[in-house]
RNA sequence: CGGGAAGUGGCUCAGCUUGGUAGAGCAUCUGGUUUGGGACCAGAGGGUCGCAGGUUCGAAUCCUGUCUUCCCGACCA
């Protein structure tokens, strides 16, 4: 049974996107263009996603800092690059009080300049090196067409920036916090990325290259999840970054930086969620268990306050709805905010020893006698809950990865049903330029997989690399 | 930023053409009865119609500007 808040996936995808965003209270908008409040259960989990990666991170031997909000402009125009990619979409503070600042300050799109700015000055030996700093914090971009999640003019983030004394450890480094983020989305997010480095063109601006995550959504279009850059010496040039090698000479250092957003959330909804609502897949639920009373006898509230200490003493987020509200009313809510496992304790069940759950991922219902180990139950359920969104988000990802040939192959791809679409290319911007007149497609990613042909999809020279490509949000 | 649509209690919308100072359903609150797929009865509260100007004796309604949201392009995490 469809909500009837919800418009229907298949029916126009991005309506539906919005009314599980509104529906699941996620979030909702405000009187600023592009700014949402993210409500208690959207911020619930962007919280559960922060404090899963920041132990990752923290395992992995980096701090967490904070910068300025506000940039400098001259200090922003240092790296010339930078500035050009992040121009159009920069936000400028002219004034402070009643005062003309004599120099304006942008709000941060991103914060490699303050960082460099700090490290300019914090760096002496490679003794100091490797500085490993990440930021939890805000930025903002003055986007043109905004969305909840997907692409809102502030949004919430964590920036990676760290400093080494040598190229292969920056770049080690770069794959490293790649892997990480591949890592969270097949393991905890449940959804099959794939990992690249992204093209010439649409690499990060000022980077030697970048590499990305892109996931794909059930529509078929590509959500770019999670970056990793390297930076080389570039920033350490521009902001004079230098330290002393054990040669004794000074040396510019070399720098990445890397990061993930609160898109993650949206990705989350447009990989695994349906009519019903939200569906979230266990790791990533804030609340992985509702145990819901039906009928006022002491014997089901008995249970349920059992159960539900049961669960969380033993790691399992559950909690009892208490509301005033009918069953079927509690049922329907605890769908639409995509809560994995269902319990229902009620009297007619009772009478036959047996309490039902039911999953969120296929509605289906399971009876079990009161004896069981409810702990133990429940974690072998999560876990399939875990794996078969996983499978699933796999066999559609794998339904809409086409391979194409020619541009006609392109176009009818494009022209019929958006996917990955894996096609040689000759390395040229030109032909990547072409391309992008089909529908807005761009390269996703450079793959590691072997040629298909041996000629470009476009113009038919030798190719150098097979390349994902997709539409993108 | 170009092309289109829309802003009226928390939500969905009616009223606007033919100006006379605001309605419905859902939601909320109170009391009671209920409880296995979005319960029922009775009662109550809540908006000056996105915002700012203008026309008029009088504006939700007409005019101008502006902001926001949605869809389609161009740009982007």
């Amino acid at each position: 049974m469809a909500n009837e808040k919800i418009t229907s996936r298949d029916k126009d995808f991005a309506k539906w996107y919005t009314d599980v965003v509104m529906a699941a209270h996620l979030a909702s908008y405000t009187s600023v263009k592009g700014c949402i409040a993210i409500e208690p259960n959207g911020y619930a989990i962007w919280e559960k996603m922060v404090s899963i990666l920041d132990k990752k991170f923290k395992e992995l031997g980096h701090v967490n800092v904070q910068m300025p909000l506000l940039i400098p402009e001259n200090l922003l125009k240092k790296e010339s690059e930078l500035v050009e990619g992040f121009a159009p979409e920069v936000a400028w503070v002219t004034e402070g009080g009643k005062n003309k600042l004599e120099e304006r300050h942008c709000i941060r799109p991103t914060s490699e300049t303050m960082f460099s700015d700090y490290y300019k000055d914090h760096v002496k030996s490679y003794k100091d090196l490797p500085m490993l700093y990440n930021q939890w914090c805000n930025v903002l971009r003055w986007e043109k067409e905004t969305r909840p999640f997907l692409r809102s003019r502030e949004f919430l983030w964590q920036e990676g920036h760290t400093l080494h004394s040598t190229s292969a450890e920056a770049e080690a480094e770069v794959k490293q916090m790649m892997d990480v983020y591949k890592w969270f989305h097949h393991e905890i997010l449940a959804i099959p990325s794939i990992t690249g480095v992204k093209t010439e063109k649409e690499k990060f601006a000022g980077a030697e290259y970048t590499l990305t995550n892109e996931a794909l959504m059930y529509n078929g279009v590509s959500l770019q999840s999670g970056t990793s850059h390297y930076f080389g010496q570039k920033f350490s040039r521009a902001y004079d970054i230098k330290f002393q090698n054990k040669e004794n000479k000074l040396e510019y250092a070399y720098q990445t930086s890397w990061g993930t957003t609160t898109r993650m959330i949206g990705g989350l909804i447009m990989v695994h969620s349906d009519d019903k609502g939200l569906v979230l897949p266990p790791r990533i639920a804030p609340r992985q268990v509702v145990i819901i009373p039906i009928g006022k006898s002491e014997r089901v509230f008995e249970l349920a306050n059992k159960f539900n200490k049961e669960l969380n003493d033993n790691d399992i987020t559950s909690f009892i709805d208490l509301s005033e509200k009918s069953p079927g009313f509690k049922f329907a809510e605890a769908e639409v905010n995509g809560i994995p496992v269902r319990l229902e304790i009620g009297e007619r069940d009772l009478e036959n020893n047996v309490i039902t759950f039911a999953r969120r991922d296929t509605g289906e219902k399971i009876s079990k006698n009161l004896d069981i180990d409810i702990v133990s139950f429940t974690k072998e359920l999560l876990l399939d809950i875990q794996n078969s969104l996983y499978n699933r988000a796999l066999e559609r990802r794998n339904k809409l990865t086409f391979v194409a040939h020619n541009l006609d192959d392109m176009k009818n791809i494009l022209n019929s049903q958006p996917g990955f679409i894996k096609a040689d290319w000759c390395g040229n911007v030109e032909c990547e330029n072409k391309i992008k007149e089909i529908r807005g497609c761009k390269s996703r990613c450079i793959t590691e997989d072997e040629l298909i042909d041996g000629k470009c999809v476009c113009c038919g020279k030798p190719a150098k690399h097979n390349v994902i490509w997709g539409l993108q949000y």
